[in-house]
DNA sequence: CTCATGTCAGAACGACTGAGATGG
DNA sequence: CCCATCTCAGTCTTTCTGACATGA
C-alpha cells in the first residue's frame, strides 16, 4: 500500500484513506517503540499488568488482546529485560503468574511517554477541535460494527 | 488487534482509533472483493488498466502501487480468467503488453459496485457531511506525512 | 471426562528481496 | 557494460491453528 502509486478510484475510498493513515501511524509507534527494543505486545502486556494487577499469561492475554501463544514469546523477553516476573500459582499448579516490577513499571511509563509522542507527531497539521472531532467519528464508526 | 481485549491506555489513542477502524474497512472490503473471487491488487491492477490503458507489467505494478514479483502471480491470475491479456511488446522483446479484455472491464465495474458498497456499510453511522469531515481530515493527515 | 493452561511448531498471509535469464 | 524487464524462489513479519502435556 504505497502512499505513491495507487489508481485513482481507490485512492479516494474512505477506506483507502483509512488505510493509509492508519499505516502512518502505526509507522509512527513501531518507530518510537522500536527505538527502545520495545513493540505493541510488549505495551499491551505491561499496560493490562498495571491496569489490572498480575495475571496467569491467559488472563493476561484476553486483558492484552494478545494470542495465548504469544504471550509465552513475550513474557520471556519481558522477563529477560526484567520488566516482569514469571512465578508458579500456589493455587493452580497449571498457571504461572505474571507481575510488573519496578523496573518494569518505569519502561511503561517511558512508553507511554514514546505513544503520547507518535500522536502528537501523527496528528500535528490539526487542531484541538480537529483531532477530537477524527476521534468522535472514528469511535461513532468503530461503536457500529461491534 | 481485537477489539474486545486492549488496554485503556491503548484503547483511547487516534492511533488505535484508527488502526482498528482501518481493520472493519479492510475486512469488509476484502470479504465482498472475494465473494467474487477477487482481492485488492485484482481491482488495483483492472483500475489502473483502465485509467491508463495497456501497459507492461512493471509500469503496471508502479501504476497500481503492487511489487513487480507480485504483478506476475496476480496477472497469471486475471488472465487464466480472461480478464487481462498477456502479449509480447513486438517493440521491446523484454516487456509483456498487457490489456483490459472486455470481460475484465465489466469484472472491474463490479468491483467497483462492491467497493462502494463496503464504503457504505462502513460509513453507515454517519451522515453526510461527517463522511465529507471523515475524509477532509483524514486527507490532511496523509498530505502532512508524504 | 471435561476443560483450562502453558508451550511449541508451524501454517497463512502480505509485503518484500535476490538472483537469473533475456533483451535494450 | 550497464540498466530494465519478467520470473521464480524464498525471506521476514505478524497473526493465528493445532497439538501436546499437565493439572483443575
Amino acid at each position: 500500500m504505497d502512499p505513491r502509486g495507487a489508481p485513482a478510484r481507490l485512492r479516494g475510498t474512505p477506506s483507502w484513506l483509512l488505510n493509509q493513515t492508519a499505516a502512518v501511524a502505526q509507522r509512527l509507534v513501531a518507530d518510537g517503540f522500536a527505538a527502545h527494543g520495545a513493540r505493541r505486545y510488549h505495551y499491551s502486556l505491561l499496560a493490562a499488568l498495571e491496569e489490572s494487577g498480575p495475571a496467569s499469561q491467559a488472563d493476561l492475554g484476553r486483558r492484552g488482546g494478545v494470542d495465548r501463544s504469544d504471550v509465552v514469546a513475550t513474557v520471556n523477553e519481558l522477563s529477560e529485560r526484567g520488566f516482569v516476573q514469571r512465578s508458579p500459582d500456589p493455587h493452580d499448579r497449571r498457571r504461572n503468574v505474571v507481575t510488573l516490577t519496578e523496573a518494569g513499571a518505569a519502561h511503561l511509563r517511558h512508553l507511554t511517554g514514546v505513544l503520547a509522542d507518535a500522536q502528537e507527531a501523527l496528528l500535528a497539521p490539526l487542531g484541538d477541535e480537529e483531532r477530537e472531532e477524527l476521534a468522535r467519528l472514528l469511535t461513532a464508526v468503530l461503536d457500529h460494527h461491534s
